[in-house]
DNA sequence: GCTAGCACTCTGTCTCTCCGAGTGCTAAGT
DNA sequence: ACTTAGCACTCGGAGAGACAGAGTGCTAGC
């Protein structure tokens, strides 16, 4: 693979992305750091289409990047600029400062800052939500037999439902209650709360068994979706209005936002490109994928460990050159913000 | 206004909600109920279209309602069928159980049953939320100088706030704190928490004062929080694959929901019919409205009083005579619903 | 007041043509 | 051996005309 090669498909890449016309060997030819004439261009792009980088719309068009092509501007010919101190001030700006006190609303802020400003739509999963460990368990009631549950985890997530009772609790069964619940699941983790483990705690109850069994049972319930991982996606209204999407895959995606759960979750380390073609190969049993489309993944850490991915969704044709950093720079600020308030804790 | 030619008009519209295409003399002829010559027809439909309530898209084409078409057509020619029984059961059965413990989980049930069943967006806001009682106030600690501040209304409406402080607090501050919100917070409206209210609290927490500060803070923003009004959205993608609205506008209102909240307060009482153009002259400061659509609103009450609205956006070439008893059956049971809560209240 | 008949109008579709952009190939030049 | 200039070729898109079909308005007769 030649170097003059190279280049050009980094020149159609680069045009394509701002164009989105399919370009000729001219243009190219036009370029100032290109010093061939358009005929030598042809000849490569020719070896090019062959090698299955570039192709042709129709016979008497210029060209465009194939997903392969795009794979191959990415790895090797990208332009590897970071951000200017403008850049990351103005990302910076875009978060509020109340969202990073909590996991869900940094990622909440995060996902809709980078759908903004990539005009793509921004996704994240948290990873292993079912290791996190129970903080705090509290029964509150808000009306007449009316209760709420609410849980805390150690991560910081809260999430509350409410529950009908049978009879009326008085101030000494509730005190009971919580005390009960606090003593046996203060500090258990999401992942160890079986059905069997409540079944225990419910025989344990002894006399109050009946009364509060549907309390047990919407903190079962509870724990259960908490431990579901939890996929934000914000900005998906982004890709409608981008041409070369179709309107129809993407009201698919809308409905059925879960199935790039395993996609997502597929990717390791550093950021990861992954365009519609490669995910209908890796991933066929899933019922669809947006045709035409490319998906960037990172990773967030906690304590240097993966605790979650964002990632965005956009059109094959992305200016990979500045959404790329873009994400890295997300990633890395909300690994420092998460790790940040883990410091605190110690 | 002739017998004949309201059922004229019905004909248009029922032939047009169901084939989308405009509809000719000839066709409305060959109807059963229809027992004059398509010559007849032809002269109706002219003095209609003089009305203002058909219109032709072009010279040789058939009539197609007009948005006063539809309104005479809803206010006298529409078919008052209730729903059967069957159907009943079928959108009850869109109703989860728990969903009905909270109002929240209530109307995102209800809109979420409303938008799969007739295929387009569903909203709806609460009303008056300003009037609703603090019920409980909770502080709990959740990290190292990590607060979460918990909120619940007489409503069953539960919010949450993280707050970081200076300084740790003990467990005498914490309880001292709880207590003192409790005492003067309980039982008051939320229309009532003024920030001179807060600021009367905070000198009267006196040595806690500077520590507790920011807590005070955060319970006064999610005070004002709680206090908005609500706008629940769902199914706006249903809205993408009818092809008469255009995406554009779709995307507009997606990220523009708000606007139509001055819209849904308008309506006062039963179910109200409002088409784009209607919105644009009585709302003209308005950014905003999908064009050639139509605005279906409800009220949903509690003891009586109107406790919020529900609604639908859709095509105007919308199939009036199902959507509006579906519309008018949520209402009724959402307000047996929330009632009924209350009833177990008293 | 209704109806049959007729001329008219307009749209959507189909075909044909033409233009231009871009290619591949060949032959000549370095 | 590589590059370049030149040329014939291909294909899509725009535009013009022809045509069929649906639907109308109008007039004359029942």
């Amino acid at each position: 693979m030649d170097d003059r090669k190279l280049r050009i498909l980094a020149a159609v890449v680069d045009e394509y992305v701002t164009t989105g016309e399919p370009v000729g060997s001219k243009a190219i030819a036009a370029l100032p750091d290109i010093n061939v004439s358009s005929a030598t261009i042809r000849n490569d792009m020719a070896v090019l289409e062959q090698l299955g980088l570039l192709e042709q719309p129709h016979t008497s068009a210029g060209r465009v990047p194939t997903f392969q092509g795009y794979k191959l501007y990415i790895e090797k010919c990208m332009p590897g600029a970071g951000l200017s101190e403008d850049e990351k001030q103005r990302l910076d700006s875009m978060f509020t400062d109340d969202a990073a006190l909590t996991e869900d609303g940094l990622i909440q802020s995060a996902t809709s800052a980078l759908a903004e400003i990539t005009k793509c739509a921004a996704v994240a999963v948290n990873a292993m939500p079912q290791f996190s460990v129970i903080s705090k368990v509290e029964v509150i009631p808000t009306g007449k037999r009316l209760y709420v549950i609410l849980l805390i985890t150690s991560a910081g997530n809260i999430k509350n439902k409410a529950c009908r009772l049978e009879f009326d609790l008085n101030d000494e069964q509730l005190q009971f209650f919580t005390a009960f619940l606090t003593e046996h699941l203060h500090g258990v983790s999401l992942s160890d709360l079986s059905p069997e483990m409540f079944d225990r705690l419910v025989t344990a109850m002894g006399a109050y068994m009946a009364t509060l069994s549907p309390l047990v049972q919407g903190l079962y319930e509870l724990s259960r979706d908490m431990m579901r991982q939890e996929l934000t996606v914000n900005g998906t209204r982004n890709l409608l209005t981008c041409d070369e999407l179709k309107t129809q895959d993407i009201v698919e995606f809308m409905e059925n936002q879960d199935v790039i759960m395993p996609i997502l979750n597929d990717t390791f380390s550093g950021i990861h490109v992954m365009f519609s073609e490669d995910a209908k190969r890796e991933h066929p049993q899933q019922t669809f994928v947006i045709g035409n489309s490319s998906m960037i993944v990172g990773q967030y850490r906690k304590d240097g460990k993966t605790a979650g991915r964002l990632g965005i969704i956009g059109p094959m044709r992305l200016n990979y050159a500045k959404v790329i950093p873009y994400l890295e720079y997300f990633t890395e600020k909300i690994s420092n913000l998460i790790s940040e308030k883990e410091d605190d804790d110690t």
